[in-house]
DNA sequence: GTGAAAGCGCTAACAC
DNA sequence: GTGTTAGCGCTTTCAC
């Protein structure tokens, strides 16, 4: 049974307000007074009513992070967005959009605008035009670099610059049939740019990209890689290294090579991206590229909060957190 | 700049009512007029605030699901329990609580209890008579065994039996040096349960246990499972088999057996519990007990509707999900 | 079919 | 120091 502060009124003998100060520790409170009050508040057990105090006061003291779903990369990140987030005494609503668009639309801007004071948000299908349509009417920042250019705060590492880090890292080793792991039909967003990463790590070492030593995939997942490298070696036997888009499109890798026979990094040695947890345990410990995730989910809550807290319209701002290689066994052996 | 359903009714010419009814769908309302309230919905982009419409109805449509950290067993379980929730119209707020007992019991029945109409929770920290004094004010289920006998609706697996299942499968291997990775020094909840089941399972054999066999840790990431196994091996260099309290610990162990110079079954086999879909592609791959998990947050969301939408009190109930084993090489061989 | 108005619980401006 | 009151946007009788 939900206690209201004329509840809470009624019982201590005083006014809605007198509560309603005892509440907010409004300090200009005779202390008998309050200590009634207070004494009231706790028997009925009162909590404040969040749907009534947003209604009033415009602000829920939530933001929306919207994410495609729960994958090890995004969990790690989720669980910094949050922390980064408390630290601003903001409650986080987590929200899995599973890459729909539809999804991904309603929660940006659509139903949850009136809910939450603002939105962090990884878009896979959300289009430039699904966000021009929000920006204006709800405070968003965007993680990943799917949609750059559109005119809203912007969040990711310099993907082509951190794809073509992390082959040069397999040049480096001395290996020349490097292949491309998460490649797709046609590339859009992230895969578009570390593919480009990767081809230009490859010219500047004049070497020609080959679209045999391309494996493309649908998802991102473990499967995806496994497959993928499946049918890389059948057709490719003699390819000596991988590039991997992300780390669980490795793990899949890492399996079907062993499966076939090959041995990492003799044979053949593996780049993943994203360095989740899960790298550092892998056999052999995955070298993947590591976004500052942190720096990414600071960046992002910082962004979020000045937007929402804004008097005036703000220029849209684009940050570019670090990144850094983590070697590990699967490419420099142990 | 946010639009009311009293804007959209100026515009339109009609009262607040008639626009309310278009939103809704109320059928009698003509078809002109439906027509021309359409159109200025759609021109001002009303949407419909959250809070007023929950502060009126007293309901929003919302569940919260606390969990201690986004691990992979918890954000598979996630994802199940939003699709769950999704098929019955339900958003899920999803909360982070970091194991710590004070954001338990607020997330539990406190601060979100005027947000959400029902909570879903797996406590680390929180105590039974936390959980006591939210339940009656607040529709709540709890995942995991560790408060059992609380007076709440409760969904988890059969973990003594399950425990049980799990050595049994690595004593019909022939093992008989079979250690428990994931004791504690004060066993609680679903550790102790999981112990429990363990020694079970030796005695139905005529095996003591030995408390030499029994690797504490703190935490049940990847890292503590490594460390305690390093500990282990020194400890008792004979031990022939590895019963993880679940697949982090597992992995850790994995990659300590290895870099001591164990094979994986042939010298150690090696059993985790979750069944995380990390399983299938570690090397070797995890024999992993499997909870439904599907099932888990199918019961969880389930019971959660009918205590939220039962008129009466309703008596507290606990679902036991099914689960199984799901063999892989790191016991059978490949 | 449509309109007017009350009231959900809260905050804040303004009285006293 | 404390009380009164208007009104946030919505739903929902109850008139018309």
């Amino acid at each position: 049974m939900p206690v209201s502060l004329k509840d809470v009124a009624s019982v201590a003998g005083v006014s809605i307000k007198t509560v309603s100060n005892v509440v907010h520790d409004y300090p200009f409170v005779r202390p008998t007074t309050r200590a009634r009050v207070q004494k009231a508040l706790d028997d009925l057990g009162y909590r404040p009513n969040f749907s009534a105090r947003r209604l009033r006061n415009g602000r829920s003291g939530m933001i929306a992070l919207s994410l495609p779903e729960f994958t090890p990369y995004f969990s790690e990140l989720a669980d910094l967005v949050v922390v980064a987030a408390e630290e601003r005494g903001l409650t986080v609503l987590i929200d899995r959009s599973g890459g729909e668009r539809s999804h991904e639309r309603r929660v940006a801007g659509g139903i949850r605008s009136n809910l939450v004071d603002g939105t962090i948000a990884s878009p896979l299908a959300m289009t430039a035009e699904d966000v021009e349509i929000l920006r204006d009417s709800h405070p968003i920042v965007l993680l990943g670099e799917r949609l750059s250019h559109v005119g809203v705060d912007h969040v990711a590492i310099d993907s082509v610059a951190a794809a073509r880090a992390a082959t040069e890292h397999l040049l480096d080793l001395g290996r020349n049939r490097v292949a491309a792991l998460g490649t797709a039909r046609r590339p859009a967003g992230t895969v578009a740019l570390r593919q480009r990463g990767y081809e230009h790590a490859l010219r500047a070492r004049r070497i020609r990209p080959d679209r045999s030593l391309y494996a493309d995939v649908d998802l991102f997942h473990r499967p995806d890689g496994y497959a993928a490298v499946h049918r890389l070696l059948a057709a490719r036997p003699d390819v000596d290294a991988l590039f991997c888009f992300n780390d669980l499109l490795a793990f899949g890798a890492l399996r079907a090579l062993r499966e076939c026979g090959r041995r990492v990094p003799d044979d053949v040695a593996v780049v993943g991206f994203d360095d989740v947890e899960e790298c550092a345990y892998s056999i052999p410990p995955l070298t993947s590229l590591a976004p500052d995730k942190a720096a990414v989910a600071e960046a992002a809550v910082g962004l979020l909060v000045q937007r929402m807290s804004a008097e005036l319209p703000i220029e849209p701002r684009e940050v570019f957190p670090p990144y850094r290689l983590m070697p590990r066994e699967s490419t420099i052996g142990s």
